[in-house]
DNA sequence: CAGAGACTGAGACTCAGTATCAATTAGAGG
DNA sequence: CCTCTAATTGATACTGAGTCTCAGTCTCTG
C-alpha cells in the first residue's frame, strides 16, 4: 500500500497534478478495502471515518485512477461502475453470480490469444476489453431457473 | 420482418400478454431499422414518422424483447443501451471503435468453448455473456494515440 | 359485444454522474 | 519559512437514462 500511495503520487506529479489531501485519502481507501468498490459505497465510508470528501471530487479522483492505470473500472451491470486494483496485479476477466453480486476473476491466456486473432483479422486496433460471464456461481447453482443453455446468449 | 413480427406475437401470446398497437410499431420499427440502436433513438424515430409511442412503453416493450430473446441488448459504455436483433442469427460478440463508434461483429468459437472451460473450472452455471474488444477500427486506426500494449488492459 | 384485466403515456421521480464557481490549498520559487 | 499562483475542492445545481404512478384506454376472451 505505502508502494502504491508512492505509485500514485509519481504518476500524478508526472502529469502536473497534485497530491491533495482528499486525493489522498480516496486512494488510501480504495487500497485499504480491496475488492470491487463504487463511487457512492467511497464517499459513505469516507464520511463515516470523519474524513469526509466531495462527492465531485471522489469521481474526479477516480478518473484520476483510472487514467493513471493503478486501478480498473467494471460495470456489471447493476448501475454504476466499481473500482478494483489493477498496478501490481496480474490481467484477469471476471464471473459474476446474477443471485448473490459475487465477482469472481479468472485467468484464461488463450482467450487472450484468440482475442488477438480476432483483432489481427479484423485490423482493429485493441485498447482494452472487457469480458464477464454471468450466471450462477458454485453456491447458488441450485436456484437456477432453468439448465444452463448450451451456450451462453444474451449480451449486457 | 414479417416473421419475425410472427413470432413476436407467438411469445407474447405465450405469456399472457397482449398484442397492441404500440409494441407491434416499435418491433416493426427495431426490425426495418437494424444495427444497434437505443432506446432514445426509438423514441425519435416513431415520433417523426407521425406515430409516437409513450417512452414508458418503449422502455417496457423492449423489456420484453430482451426477456423474449428477440433481441440483444448491449452497453457499449455511450451512457445508453442498444438493441440488435438476436432471433434468427447466429451468436457474435463484438468489437467497439473508440474513435469513430463503429460497432463489429465476430465469432470465434474457440473462444466459446474456452468459456465453458472457464465456468466448469468454477462450478459456475453461466447465463449470458458480455465480450467486448474496445480500441480502433482499420480505418481510424493512425489515430491511434499510441500503440497496442501487448495484451489489452483497461476495463469498461 | 361486453366486461375484466392488461396496457398506455404524461409527467413526476430516481439516481449515477457531471458542471459551476467561489473559496481553499499545494508546493514551486524565492 | 513565506508568498503567490495555479490547481483543487466541494456545495449545489444540473443532466439524462431509465423507472414509477395512476387515471384513462384498449385488447380479446367468453
Amino acid at each position: 500500500m505505502r508502494v502504491d500511495l508512492g505509485t500514485f503520487q509519481e504518476r500524478l506529479r508526472g502529469r502536473g497534478l497534485k497530491l491533495t489531501r482528499p486525493r489522498r485519502l480516496v486512494a488510501e481507501k480504495l487500497l485499504s478495502t480491496g475488492g470491487h468498490l463504487a463511487a457512492d459505497d467511497l464517499i459513505q465510508l469516507l464520511r463515516r471515518d470523519g474524513t469526509p470528501v466531495g462527492r465531485a471530487t471522489v469521481y474526479r479522483t477516480l478518473a484520476i485512477l483510472r487514467t493513471a492505470g493503478l486501478f480498473d473500472e467494471h460495470d456489471f451491470g447493476s448501475g454504476h461502475k466499481v473500482y478494483e486494483r489493477a498496478l501490481g496485479r496480474p490481467h484477469h476477466d471476471h464471473l459474476f453470480c446474477i443471485s448473490c453480486g459475487a465477482v469472481i476473476e479468472f485467468r484464461e491466456p488463450r482467450i487472450e490469444r484468440l482475442q488477438d486473432d480476432v483483432t489481427r483479422r479484423y485490423r482493429f486496433t485493441a485498447m482494452y476489453h472487457s469480458h464477464k460471464i454471468f450466471g450462477y456461481c458454485r453456491r447458488c447453482r441450485g436456484q437456477a431457473r432453468a439448465p444452463a443453455p448450451a451456450r451462453t446468449e444474451r449480451h449486457a
